[in-house]
DNA sequence: TTACCTCGAGCTCA
DNA sequence: CTCGAGGTAA
């Protein structure tokens, strides 16, 4: 290398920390020290060194933030370590319980406070930033927890991410939330309002839509934020011991950490903290929903563990819900699937909690009369922490005089049936069964959606059509279909007709347990059509079981039982299998498992014949999980029917890696032994039948 | 429950 | 350009 390329690598370099130094000024520590000009002067000057001098560009250049090309889709991406939800509190007697439930869990019941570690509840997205070797490597979504999208690019254009650190970890995995300020977003929307463009109903939203963009220029020109609150996956580097102390350290990497974060003692420090991020609350830069408790000690936290999905140490404090007042302007009533005729409130549209409600479900009668609500009411929407905005109440003192109660319709608004309530039953079902076309619709919608058959491009408005044309009667007419059927649908021409129909036919080739969810038998959710497949393995076999042969499968029990019976039992049902079958639907069949426990088999027969990803094979832990210890995990496995071996051979199936997997990850990878991460391992344990 | 992005395709008007 | 469907997120 000559004198000069060394000097312009050199001076690359200088431009390259001068540059990341001013942004970490500007977006982090919100204090920048020189102008956005003479910003913009130096970053061009590193462009024209860079691009004049390609070899010397390194991935955490302030240029290697944008300009990516834009993606076909985000690709996914599983987390090592899962991304949990959190438990929620809503009143000051649930925080009592979650600090009595801590004390007790840790046999600490009579010794001091415990130390939490506290900070604002973001009202963002939560995302997962992972690091190796200190470079910004991968950006992903949280998705189900388990396996989220990949969207790093756009999060290379967020300005507080770094995209190096000065860490010596092989892996470091940043956890956190994207949102945008108020400022940022106000401004965003008059921008966009000048430009003709559609503006965003909240910060939320705008930065949930900037995420999403596959252009990744386009996310660029989105003021987006970003918070560090936690760490997942790492490899080698050493943690401190409590929480506060992990986020002094992402501070001292720099990352943008909130600075309302604190520490508190014991119940009295949790109230007064919540006090005091309530009342600072609107003066805040960004929008949050709530605080965040976590127990301080990281020792403290592995000792509580986790339930299900949720840290037992942590939990969301939740500001009440939001509240608005509006009219009632009527309750129509909806027909399920099942016949469930369900009260729907029908509002004059209001904005709260950040959106626009304007349909809310009334649930069933009784619950309407015991708010006593009347059409005509002025009544109080409320839309707490979840999604599903409610009727709270009415206010009387502005009840008209014409406002009319509601009374449950005696029949069906859309087929005429009667509607029956049946004792002791809280839900009214119209009795058309099949003749009714809202159930007919349900049913159809329900027998196409991606978990049964997985009919594509047959949603609500084209069942609609079909239904209302008295084009498809029952799930077989579907499959009967031809083009010139669909030739008087609307937006319904010839390429969209001919996709539908080779998404019918493409559906021919099922599984039983998808069928029989498809078929929508009461009680028979996915989850027993499975078992029930599992268990008769066929189809005649099922529909010809007594009672008490269903009552021997897995998870049924009499009123399941039943259900199933009688549903076969119609000869208007058998009637349309029969006609399904016929016109080419099929899947694989099996013996099932009646046969071998008819034979006495017992344990080891019974494991061998179970299915899913783990049955018969040879299963290695390495590292520490994060939801269980080793002896659950071990456990769990064997219960699906996987043998969990010491050590790693050519025979082993699957090496599950957790945290900090030392020489077995090695050997599996020498070996091409396929890895498994913790959240894969999970979904998979999911989709696994237990006995 | 609502809002957002993306895609394919239909519709409309030049 | 507009619509429906499908996916995602809270």
């Amino acid at each position: 290398m000559s004198g000069s390329e060394r000097s312009t690598e050199e001076k690359i370099a200088r431009l390259r920390e001068t540059l990341n130094e001013h942004l970490y000024r500007y977006h982090v520590l919100d204090a920048p020290t020189i102008s956005d000009a003479l910003y913009d002067g130096l970053y061009h000057e590193l462009v024209a060194l860079e691009a004049a001098h390609p070899s010397f560009v390194t991935p955490d250049s302030p240029t290697q933030r944008v300009g990516a090309k834009p993606l076909e889709a985000f690709p996914e991406v599983s987390h090592r370590v899962p991304m949990l939800s959190l438990g929620n509190a809503f009143s000051d007697d649930d925080i009592v319980a979650f600090d009595k439930r801590c004390r007790t869990s840790l046999g600490n019941a009579n010794h001091g406070d415990i130390e939490y570690a506290c900070e604002p509840k973001f009202d963002g997205l939560a995302i997962s930033l992972t690091y190796e070797r200190g470079i910004f490597v991968r950006g992903a979504t949280r998705g189900d927890g388990a396996v989220g999208e990949d969207v790093t690019q756009n999060l290379r254009t967020v300005g507080s991410i770094p995209l190096r650190i000065a860490t010596e970890a092989a892996v470091l995995e940043i956890r956190g939330e994207v949102l945008m300020q108020r400022r940022d977003f106000e401004r965003l929307n008059a921008r966009q309002a000048a430009n003709g463009e559609k503006v965003f109903v909240n910060p939320r939203n705008a930065a949930a839509g900037s995420l999403r963009q596959l252009d990744p220029t386009l996310t660029a020109e989105r003021p987006l934020s970003f918070f560090a609150y936690g760490i997942g996956a790492t490899d080698g580097v050493e943690l401190p011991s409590t929480h506060a102390a992990s986020m002094d350290m992402l501070a001292r990497l720099r990352f943008p950490v909130t600075a309302e974060r604190a520490v508190v003692l014991g119940v009295d420090g949790l109230r007064q903290y919540f006090a005091r991020i309530g009342a600072a609350r609107p003066t805040l830069p960004f929008d949050i929903d709530g605080v965040v408790y976590k127990v301080n000690n990281l020792a403290l936290q592995q000792q509580l563990g986790f339930v299900s999905r949720a840290p037992r140490f942590a939990i969301a404090h939740k500001f009440p819900a939001e509240e608005a007042t509006t009219i009632l302007e009527g309750i129509d009533v909806q027909v399920g699937r099942t016949g469930a005729v369900t009260p729907v409130a029908r509002l004059k549209p209001v904005f709260v909690g950040g959106t626009t409600v304007s349909n809310a479900t009334l649930h069933n009668e009784d619950e309407l009369r015991r708010k006593d609500l009347k059409i005509g009411d002025t009544v109080i929407v409320r839309r707490a922490g979840d999604v599903i905005p409610e009727v709270a109440s009415a206010v009387l003192a502005y009840r008209p005089v014409d406002a009319r109660e509601f009374v449950m319709p005696t029949r069906c608004p859309k087929c005429d049936s009667a509607i029956i309530r049946l004792e002791g039953e809280a839900v009214a079902r119209c009795t058309g069964g099949l003749f009714c076309p809202a159930q007919r619709k349900q049913a159809l919608l329900h027998f196409a959606q991606r978990r049964a058959m997985d009919i594509e491009g047959l949603g609500d408005k084209l069942v609609d059509q079909i239904v209302e044309h008295n084009i498809v009667h029952t799930a077989a007419d579907l499959y009967r279909l031809g083009l010139l059927a669909l030739a008087s649908l609307e937006r319904m021409a010839e390429k969209s007709a001919q996709n539908l129909l080779d998404a019918i036919a493409q559906s021919k080739q099922t599984t039983l347990a998808r069928f029989l969810f498809g078929l929508g038998i009461r009680h028979v959710g996915e989850a027993t059509a499975k078992d029930l497949a599992k268990h008769f393995g066929n189809l005649d076999r099922l529909m010809a079981a007594t009672g008490d042969e269903l009552l021997e499968v897995h998870d049924v029990g009499p009123v399941v039982a039943q259900s199933i019976r009688q549903f076969f039992d119609q000869p208007h049902n058998c009637e349309v299998v029969a006609q399904l079958r016929a016109c080419g639907i099929r899947w694989p069949e099996h013996a099932g498992v009646m046969a071998s426990a008819a034979s006495g088999a017992v344990g080891a027969v019974a494991a061998v014949e179970l299915k899913g990803p783990f049955a018969g094979k040879t299963v290695v832990l390495t590292g520490t999980l994060a939801t269980m210890s080793r002896d659950e995990a071990k456990e769990k496995l064997e219960s699906v029917g996987a043998k969990v071996a010491g050590s790693v051979s050519k025979n082993t199936h699957f090496v599950i890696a957790g945290t900090e997997a030392g020489s077995k990850l090695d050997k599996a990878q020498a070996l091409g032994v396929p890895v498994l991460s913790e959240a894969e391992f999970i979904v998979r344990l999911d989709n696994s039948e237990t006995h």
